[in-house]
DNA sequence: CTGTTAGCGCGTTCAC
DNA sequence: GTGAACGCGCTAACAG
């Protein structure tokens, strides 16, 4: 302990190393500083979070860093809570899995000031236990309703810009490869997917619309139903995907079937990935700034931290990202 | 607190929740555990650690979360250390930025009760910094020298496998895009591409190795200048690359250039990432196992934190993966 | 089998 | 401007 060694009481050395109440003289700061310095002292965070009730940092409940949307999304974020002094510490949850107490527990033992939600779904428990604890949390990615704050997309904007940019083009024949019913992000792309279509009075085969999981695994089993549906002359010409990866997984079916993209088959992503500019053909996409909406989702909680009153909740827009995954149907003129 | 509510003392009911020296009569042992369920208690996580010493947490450093490479390792790590009662904190560490005392800090600060580094390079401070502070640890997926404990892949081993599989293929132009110097990974398959091109007597032109970084940004840079090396008729016709996220990133630099993978040019990528399978042409890459690599690491560190031996340093053979991106040069016969 | 006591390392309040 | 005392929530020793 750096009290010891510089003959100072340990109160004096935490006034100084802590800033608070600068009343010290300059010479025994300096003293204090530089042997701190030289021993490479270290608060124990643990004690200094019993005493002072806070832990200067933020929990953040993820389904799989695996999938590269919430490594995204935990890059901004904790670049953001790092700028304010905070630490983030993550949770991960079982994608499957239901979204069970412990995943939550384990940060509220840890004593987390606040909780960024990315798995929530509408009448979520969790939820109910945040507000029970009467801990601050805001939701991130997803929402779940209007009584709980958010910093998230405008999924179904999104879906609507992918699907008029293929109507645009001229497809009639569409497929969609959907996620998780539940979570907000699968069901606001379907939601503007189809809301985009009947702007545009097209007819849509319920058939080769498939939700069920995210996921590339998800993805290929639904490209595979959807391209099994009928008789080969009425398969869809664009396939509107709910996610970057799991279009790539589609156009991976598309191929092992000889289908060419975009020349047969139009596919689009969501999200804009790094990944999605990489690949061939590169995805057209819609890009969300997943990395701008963790920094945004973790200023907002600390300021609920922070005392400030609960911020409105927000939907950022995203904009749309053509690239060369998508074009005119075959032997079709695009629509000027 | 529980205690209130039983009415029994604190030691009381902590004995009976950590389950530590079992003498307790099964009546109170029920009525506590009833009410401890009843009012959700959960333990202190700071003020347990603070006075036992332990916090059940293991610390992994590592560069970046958005490469699927380290979330793979962390995914794995996690595993382990969950069904051993450990969790894992993370410390993200700019990959560019020097590996600073401050990552390090971060998690000797909260107490951690052992490291597993995963971006270790030789005469690396932090390892010094841990030797110091006797911090048990263990590095993962790099290695720097024998004299401190790793669990990582034979990644000479790797580099000579697809090295090989092409020189079989029947290219004898190479172009290799590599990563950090000084990471043992990248080090280590470079080394293999060379020791396999030797064996076979094949020459190489120094112009088409191109080291670095990690990333797909470096990758798209390199592969751009090894191809504009020399005349066209020189063109190599098949590169080695060090990172599947990289390759990928290099056949679109191909792609761009009107070069047909694998008809012009062969590519390979390296740790068989999920994503390798998804593309198009599916990359060939060797398998490294990353997640069970990072389940290794984090039990043998477990080990080394439970006051076992330090346990001996391995290496993990890969596996190659022959998938669709590379194929005999045109114009050319395999070699049987 | 249970209660008592003490202290982990820190920050805060009050006295000097 | 600095020291002393106290307690955050918990567990480990010993006492009963």
């Amino acid at each position: 302990m750096v009290a010891d060694a510089t003959g100072l009481h340990p109160s004096t050395v935490s006034r100084i190393l802590t800033g608070a109440g600068a009343r010290t003289s300059a010479d025994t700061r300096r003293r204090v500083l530089e042997t701190a310095e030289r021993l490479g002292y270290q608060p124990n965070l643990a004690a200094r979070s019993l005493r002072t009730r806070r832990s200067l940092t933020i929990g953040l409940v993820i389904p799989d860093l695996t999938d590269p949307v919430f490594a995204q999304l935990h890059l901004g974020a904790e670049a953001a809570a790092r700028r304010s002094g905070y630490h983030v510490l993550l949770s991960t949850v079982d994608a499957a899995a239901i979204p069970c107490a412990s995943d939550l527990d384990y940060l509220t033992a840890r004593g987390v000031d606040g909780v960024l939600l990315a798995t929530a779904k509408p009448e979520d428990p969790l939820l109910d236990r945040l507000r029970a604890l009467r801990m601050p949390y805001v939701l991130v990615n997803r929402v779940a309703g209007a009584d709980h704050p958010h910093v998230a997309n405008d999924e179904e904007l999104g879906g609507r810009l992918v699907t008029r940019h293929l109507l645009e083009l001229g497809h009639r024949r569409f497929g969609f490869v959907g996620g998780m019913p539940g979570a907000s992000t699968a069901d606001g792309r379907l939601a503007g997917f189809r809301a985009a279509l009947a702007e545009a009075g097209v007819d849509l085969d319920e058939r080769r619309v498939v939700v069920g999981a995210f996921g590339p695994r998800h993805a290929i089993a639904a490209t595979e139903a959807i391209l099994d549906v009928g008789e080969a002359g009425e398969r869809p010409t664009a396939i509107v995907v709910v996610d970057d990866l799991m279009a790539i997984a589609a156009r991976r079916v598309l191929a092992d079937r000889g289908l060419r993209v975009p020349l047969d088959v139009s596919v689009t992503g969501y999200n804009d990935l790094p990944l999605a500019a990489l690949v061939e053909p590169a995805l057209t996409t819609v890009r969300t700034d997943l990395d701008g909406m963790g920094q945004a989702a973790a200023l907002a909680l600390l300021r609920v931290v922070g005392g400030e009153p609960v911020p409105e909740s927000v939907l950022r827009a995203p904009s749309l990202v053509v690239r060369a995954s998508t074009a005119p149907p075959a032997g079709a003129t695009p629509r000027l």
